[in-house]
DNA sequence: ATGGTTTTTACTGCGTC
DNA sequence: GACGCGGTAAAAACCAT
């Protein structure tokens, strides 16, 4: 057993370029009039100041419906939306679903005529529902997903995602050759990853019905064939759930993230295992905030073995000893 | 396939409760 | 003596070439 991510662009160390231009993109928009901030109404599609009222810019893209209502009942006869469509169903949601009580739309019941007439239109429906064996590959794709997404607590956009990332490659014809089980993991597995919520190889594998080795192997084909951009797994996205796990204050979790920053300004991050990094970081906080855990208790929690806990938090606290001292 | 790097496994010694 | 911690060497796993 073993633990380490699968990062293609693990090498490249992060530049100082990118932290700056976050910053530039959260700067406030300042009136050229006044000097007021300016709010975007995109009701209206325009950018208007919201001190002297200067309208900077218009014709945006108005997002807002053409028609107007009075009151909700208005409403609810102008709009034409309806449900979201979700594409953790393989039909989206919007395929025709029959209830399975035998009640009219008042609830009454059905007389005995009309239940028979509905049981067979049931049965119907739902071999139209799964048609072809594509739809039913979604089908239990989609089950699997939800499966394993819920037995990694991951939260509905990431199945979400996942999902997406399934039709993709059941569009692509990716899937011949490959298992459903394992497409479905791999597909999880990135979407995790998209969302920055990542879960270790390990972890996902171990909800998985698939061996380990099939997983790498088709989620590297996937990413590959797909042209999916993933990221090498953030240290940080790890540290939340670390150290809830253990029970630490939200003073250690804080101290954590420092150090992990530290270590990123050090250009010490790249090439280790981001799993590895976070899991030290959080021994290394809760020793540095008197919360008493052992090194093999993170490693327990992280999956990764005491010794790389050792190397990483001392270089950790190196990188520290730098910046502070 | 190969080489370089990282992680794991296994083992040992030290100090403390 | 068990436990937590630190260190080392060799093996395994991984990535890039």
């Amino acid at each position: 057993m073993s633990e380490s991510e699968i990062h293609t662009h693990q090498r490249t160390e992060t530049k100082p370029e990118t932290r700056e231009r976050e910053d530039e993109s959260t700067d406030e928009l300042v009136c050229p009039e006044c000097g007021g901030k300016l709010k975007a109404d995109t009701e209206h599609g325009e950018t208007v100041c919201s001190e002297c009222g200067l309208v900077v810019e218009e014709d945006e893209i108005d997002r807002g419906p053409e028609w107007r209502a009075f009151d909700a009942a208005d409403r609810d006869q102008k709009s034409r939306v309806g449900a979201p469509t979700t594409n953790m169903m393989h039909d989206k949601g919007l395929s025709t679903n029959i209830g399975w009580q035998d009640k009219d739309a008042y609830g009454k019941s059905l007389s005995n005529r009309q239940r028979q007439k509905m049981q067979r239109l049931r049965t119907w429906n739902e071999r139209f529902r799964t048609r072809d064996s594509k739809e039913r590959n979604l089908k239990q794709a989609l089950g699997e997903i939800d499966r394993m997404s819920s037995a990694l607590g991951l939260p509905d956009n990431v199945r979400e995602t996942a999902s997406v990332i399934y039709r993709r490659a059941l569009d692509e014809d990716l899937l011949p050759g490959r298992s459903i089980e394992g497409v479905a993991t791999a597909a999880v597995y990135a979407a995790a990853r998209q969302a920055g919520v990542p879960r270790s190889l390990d972890e996902v594998h171990g909800v998985s019905r698939i061996d380990r080795m099939e997983l790498t192997r088709t989620y590297r084909y996937v990413i590959r064939e797909l042209n999916l951009e993933v990221a090498p797994a953030d240290p940080e996205s790890y540290v939340p759930r670390f150290a809830s796990d253990l029970d630490l204050s939200d003073e250690a979790e804080v101290r954590a993230r420092k150090l992990i920053d530290a270590a990123r300004e050090d250009g010490r991050l790249s090439g280790k295992s981001p799993v590895g990094l976070a899991a030290a970081a959080v021994y290394a906080a809760a020793l540095l905030t008197n919360e008493k855990v052992t090194q093999s208790e993170v490693s327990e929690v992280a999956d990764i073995s005491e010794v790389t806990i050792r190397n990483r938090y001392k270089e950790l606290l190196e990188a520290e000893g730098v910046v502070t001292a």
